[in-house]
DNA sequence: CGTTTTTGACCGGCGC
DNA sequence: GCGCCGGTCAAAAACG
């Protein structure tokens, strides 16, 4: 492969970029040469391997589980362990919230009180010091609408107008939270419409393939047969996708796919070379057959040996050995490359045993801070959240890249394809390239943003409002943020262009979609769900819905503050 | 002592 | 066939 530089990023293929373009801070683990826990399986002692030790080490940063939250919790309540006595001031804190801008006091509620009262805060304090221990005129005052209620309850009149305003603030925080639900309701179909046009899509493009696998088998004759009666063709082509996608070991796809892991049990010294990522299979012979030769097992075969040689590169910015991604690695191995000063790295995933799953990391002859690191193969573990975000992205990429190069050789096009249905609204971030021998897809993390195109946000930090991501190596969960921008674009341009082109391009669209397995779906799912949780989200989501329209991306910037939310992911 | 990293050797593919 | 090169192995060293 790469001759030369190595992972050589060829200019001349369509780019897309991705902005986020951040000296990555250095984690200080990342520094340490020991990162990786735990080795292979003798000891798996899998019931250790699980996620929290996994995510500990991979993501570095911030200790496992959910931190983020945890410490909040403590800061806040911190403060109100400055009152001592929480459940006799009461008002105490409640004047203390008050005067934080925190809204009623009765309304447990989130950013609806904050920002209700914010406004009003301002009117009500000069009554405060005596409203405060006697009644709750306050907080009712700052929840009440209007300027003329205040007055009322400046005057401190009557209870009963209080208790009406009481009310009404019941009424509008209800009201709001009717339309907050409704937005969410709106938010959620939307992301199923989007769902249900992806899996239309995906099964149009299964029909599509089949019916073309149907042709090809047919003109190379008696494999068809075999083809048909062996896997079904219902079955063949998600389970095609299956075999890319991460995790979830259902063990037979895994198995199959990485038959050769599978034979030995040692991770360590991994049996029998596969010398190259993808190469292996059953027998020495395979490595030999696998990409040229159109042997009896037939296309499928061939597919899943390219699927396996494809490579996913990621570009970012970074003066730590490695980025995170939320996987377990050994090295096993280091190289220098022609072309490039600096050695390369090669490493494997030890988080199963025989997972194939390897990635190669050296940093970019031309520029040193530029970490370049390339995986390759697919999980036959589940992953952890960190570690999902940068297998689904990658194996999403894969998927976009050897969906539009693997029926056909005119991977060029397709790649330019999804290259430009990637990201439309930047210019240069993924770099699809076909050429020999593996296809690799080059997500490159280290551009600008294109100002024109992003979100402004208040700070350089991150294009994407929703991950400021200090280092790299969370860059890397911005990735599947982007991949399912992308196939959110991908399917919304294939459905536009579905009803035009479906006269002309039928099997041409088909092998420009990126076929997306149910797990990866619920991935994707899991991401949204995460990024749900983010404060920032609709923020973000406006921004993408925004940029997919092409309309100006209007969104306020956002503070950066929720950088642990995404840690999540 | 177990695990990880280092590093020289080895292997296979590829171009000449 | 030879040499180059990328990729991997595995013994030894290093580490905690």
């Amino acid at each position: 492969m790469a001759k030369g530089s190595g992972l050589s990023f060829d200019p001349d293929h369509t780019i897309i970029k991705l902005f986020l373009h951040k000296p990555t801070p250095i984690h200080h683990s990342f520094l340490q040469p020991k990162t990786h826990i735990y080795n292979h399986h003798h000891k798996l002692k899998p019931e250790l391997k699980t996620f929290d030790s996994s995510m500990e080490s991979s993501t570095r940063s911030p200790p496992p589980t959910i931190q983020f939250p945890v410490s909040l919790n403590c800061t806040s309540h911190d403060n109100q362990a400055d009152n001592p006595n929480e459940k006799r001031k009461i008002i105490d804190e409640m004047d203390f919230f008050t005067d934080k801008k925190e809204g009623g006091r009765g309304q447990p509620g989130g950013g609806d009180d904050v920002e209700e009262s914010h406004g009003r805060v301002n009117l009500s304090e000069p009554n405060s010091v005596l409203n405060f221990k006697v009644n709750t005129g306050l907080h009712l005052l700052t929840a009440a609408n209007t300027g003329s209620d205040e007055s009322i309850v400046e005057d401190g009149i009557s209870s009963n107008s209080e208790d009406k305003r009481a009310k009404s603030e019941m009424e509008v925080l209800q009201a709001k939270l009717e339309r907050m639900d409704s937005e969410n309701r709106r938010l959620r179909e939307m992301l199923n419409q989007v769902t249900n046009n992806y899996n239309g899509l995906q099964m149009h493009m299964v029909t599509l393939m089949q019916q073309q696998q149907q042709q090809t088998d047919d003109h190379n004759g008696g494999a068809a047969e075999d083809h048909k009666n062996g896997h079904g063709n219902g079955l063949m082509v998600p389970r095609q996708f299956m075999d890319l996608g991460l995790a979830v070991g259902p063990e037979n796809d895994g198995a199959s796919l990485l038959a050769s892991e599978g034979r030995s049990g040692r991770v360590n010294s991994p049996p029998a070379p596969d010398k190259d990522f993808g190469g292996d299979d059953q027998s020495p012979e395979s490595n030999k057959v696998p990409r040229n030769s159109r042997t009896p097992r037939s296309d499928e075969q061939a597919v899943e040996a390219t699927m396996r040689k494809a490579r996913v590169s990621v570009r970012a910015r970074s003066e730590a050995p490695m980025i995170t991604d939320g996987c377990q690695w050994r090295k096993y191995g280091q190289k220098m490359a022609k072309g490039n000063p600096c050695p390369r790295a090669y490493y494997r995933c030890t988080m199963a045993a025989g997972c194939p799953v390897r990635k190669q990391v050296q940093r970019c002859a031309e520029d040193k801070s530029i970490l370049i690191t390339t995986y390759e193969g697919n999980h036959n573990h589940p992953l952890p959240p960190a570690a999902m975000a940068m297998a689904s992205t990658t194996s999403s990429a894969a998927r976009m890249l050897l969906s539009g190069s693997m029926p056909s050789a005119d991977g060029l096009m397709n790649s330019n394809f999804l290259a430009r249905t990637l990201l439309p609204c930047s210019s240069s971030m993924a770099t699809i390239s076909a050429s020999a021998p593996f296809p690799t897809v080059t997500l490159d993390l280290t551009q600008s943003p294109n100002p024109s195109q992003l979100p402004k946000t208040p700070s350089n930090n991150f294009t994407f409002p929703f991950l400021n991501a200090p280092a790299a190596g969370n860059a890397a969960a911005l990735l599947p943020q982007i991949f399912g921008q992308a196939l959110y674009n991908q399917s919304k341009f294939s459905g536009l262009q579905m009803s035009q082109d479906m006269d002309q391009g039928n099997q041409q669209l088909s092998t420009q979609f990126p076929p997306m397995n149910q797990g990866q779906h619920s991935q994707l799912s899991d991401s949204v769900n995460a990024l749900a949780t983010d404060p920032n989200f609709t923020a973000a989501l406006a921004a993408a819905i925004t940029s997919i329209i092409g309309g100006p991306c209007t969104n306020n910037g956002n503070n950066s503050s929720n950088n642990n939310g995404n840690n999540k992911l």
